[in-house]
Formats: C-alpha cells, structure tokens, sequence
DNA sequence: AAGCCGTGGTA
DNA sequence: TTACCAAGGCT
C-alpha cells in the first residue's frame, strides 16, 4: 500500500473507535449502515463552527433546531428572531447569510440543499470550507476539506515549515493526495476529529495519535512548533459611549445596528462611534449621570472601553436615535456580548 | 488581497 | 492580565 493508503487506513480505524459523538453528526457505525444526516442539520453545524468551538455551538445549535427544526421553518422566520438566538455566538454575518441561504433553498430549491460542492459554494455563506464538507458529510461526495484543523495535521504529517497562510496551496496539497474514494465523509471528519482531540495545537498527544509511525514532524520533533504562522498586528485601544435611556414605564431605548459592518443586524444601545473622533450628540435632550466603571470588550482586531452614560425620561421622550422596547419584550440574551455587558453594569450600578 | 468580522476557554 | 486559539467567508 502507498503510504497515503496507509494514513487514510489508520485514521478511518482511529475514527470507528474514537469518534466524537456530535449532536449532529451520524457516527462511523450507523454510517457504514447506511444511515444518512441530515443536510439542513450539518449545514447549521458547519456555519455554527466557522471559526467557533464545538463546546460554544452545542446549546446554539440544540435551540436552533427545536426552534427551527428544517430549513423551511427557518426560512420563514423573522429577521430579529434569528439574530437574537444567535446573540453571543459571534460573527453576526453568519446569521445574516444563514437566513439568506435557508430563503433561497426554500424558496427556490424546494427545500433541498445542493448535494455538489459547487451548487453549495453559490450559496451565501458557504465558502470553499464548507461547501466541501457539507458535500463530503451530508452527501458523501469526496471533496478535500480544508479548515484549520486539516491544516495543522498536514503541516505535521509533512513538516511543512512554511508560515501559513502562504502554506495554504502545499497543504492543500497534501490533503488531496489522502483524500480517499471511499468513505469521503468520515474520513473529513476523521482528520478534523483528530485535529481537535489528539493534533491539537498547544501540547499534542503524539503519544496515542494513530499516525505516529507516519508523521515526519513526530520523527524530527517538530510537532509542536507547527504549524507556522506569520505574527499577528498588535489590537489597538478604541473608546466610546455608551447611552443607556430608561423611560418612566420601564421601557428600554435600544437600536437595530445597520446590516454591514461590526455586529451588523444586531441589537444595541445608541451610542458614539467607536474610535478616536469625539462624541456624538446623545440620542435624546435630557440630564446624563455617568456610571461609575467601564465594559472592557476585545472584538477581532480591537480593544474597546465603553464608559456608560445613564438616564431616566418621561413618557413623552421623543429619541432622535432607535426606539423604545417595552420591559416585558426586552431580553438580555438577546443582546451581543458587549452589550449584554452594559446592561450588566448598569443594572448593578442603578 | 489583505482587512474586517466575536466570543469564551486556556496557558 | 495578556495573547493565542477555534469546523472561515466576504469584500
């Protein structure tokens, strides 16, 4: 057998015994089977993970589905709805285009999700990752799936010393030589199960992988230090404010952010830019308290401090900004992270 | 094509 | 406390 038989053999045993049990997945027994998953379910799991552990996707993707238990149900479901189950997850665009996508399969592929890697990288939010596993997973088309775990196990396999992401094209490479014909959809989840509980990336436990006698990094002792990745820019300190408006009857004044850029679709307090620029005009002609403390958020490519300014208005308070949500329909969980911060803080400090 | 886009866990 | 990291996609 060639060597790449050889990886794919071992990590297809490795899988039969190892696999994760995923709320998701269908495992390697019921599989072979023949017991097929369901698209809609592996598509709302591999959006969910782009860029996210599988510990925070667990509960999301449990109350996505009780709520929204096929794409058509989805489908028909309003905008806000979406976005605040999806508050606390992160990259609000993948909920945007979730519910993008879910329209256009319902509403013009009759409910049924592409089976081609190319009929699924039409859609939106599904990139060249997911495409491939979704098509792999679901449909059990051998498609090379690529994602930060498959590229660290190649990387060691083959001690690939090149900083990613210039390594990308040879670990591609690499990963479509061991693409096998057979069984295409466990073995895409056999490397990135292995990625994650054995070819992790601090402090790999060679000692039970399945591939040590193959994995050259393994022999030469570089294991650890791969893959290589070229430093990252330093997150520079942004500032704002935050207003916090409480009207007489308990109503809060709260905002829909607009659909591009960050939290883009999400709910939030009005507020200044957040930069350097000096503050705007408040949202609303009235007397502001200062709240003692600050919301400490880093975002992707940002520290931000959120100093909070709070104050209470009569019923017939007229916002220049968003617009007043009764009590009895405002929950925090629908708020994103830095938000659900400031409430935090100011129900503590009123 | 390089920058933008969240969050929570971990060392 | 800080920095790194995770089943990437879009523009």
């Amino acid at each position: 057998m060639r060597d790449t038989d050889v990886i794919g053999h071992d990590l297809l045993a490795w899988y039969d015994a190892n696999a994760r049990d995923l709320p998701w997945r269908v495992g390697p027994a019921a599989r072979r089977a023949g017991e097929r998953p369901d698209p809609y379910r592996v598509w709302l799991s591999e959006i969910m993970l782009q860029q996210t552990t599988v510990a925070a996707v667990r509960d999301y993707f449990h109350r996505f589905t009780t709520r929204w238990p096929t794409v058509t149900a989805l489908a028909e479901a309003e905008d806000a709805e979406v976005m605040g189950e999806w508050a606390g997850l992160g990259y609000y665009a993948r909920a945007r285009n979730l519910l993008k996508c879910a329209r256009v399969v319902a509403g013009e592929l009759h409910g049924t999700f592409p089976d081609t890697r190319e009929g699924l990288l039409a859609l939106p939010g599904i990139g060249p990752y997911t495409a491939a596993a979704v098509s792999s997973i679901a449909f059990d088309r051998a498609e090379t799936v690529m994602d930060g775990n498959v590229e660290r196990v190649m990387a060691r396999l083959f001690d690939v010393h090149t900083p990613l992401p210039a390594a990308k094209p040879e670990l591609f490479a690499h990963a479509e030589a061991l693409k096998p014909l057979e069984r295409p959809g466990d073995h895409a989840q056999a490397v990135m199960d292995l990625g994650a509980t054995i070819c992790t990336p601090r402090s790999p436990a060679c000692g039970i992988c399945p591939l040590i006698g193959v994995c050259t990094a393994r022999a030469r002792g570089t294991a650890p230090e791969l893959p290589k990745k070229t430093p990252k820019k330093p997150k520079p300190i942004r500032r704002g404010i935050a207003y916090l408006v409480q009207r007489s009857d308990g109503a809060l004044l709260l905002e829909t952010r607009p659909d591009k850029g960050l939290l883009g679709g999400m709910l939030g307090w009005p507020g200044t830019e957040w930069a350097e620029a000096p503050p705007e005009d408040p949202p609303i002609e009235t007397e502001w308290r200062t709240l003692p403390g600050e919301v400490r958020h880093t975002f992707t490519h940002f520290h931000l401090i959120l100093t909070l300014q709070a104050s209470t208005v009569g019923p017939e308070a007229m916002p220049t900004r968003g617009q007043f949500m009764p009590r009895a329909e405002f929950r925090p969980s629908d708020l994103p992270t830095v938000m659900r911060k400031a409430f935090d803080l100011w129900q503590a400090k009123s």
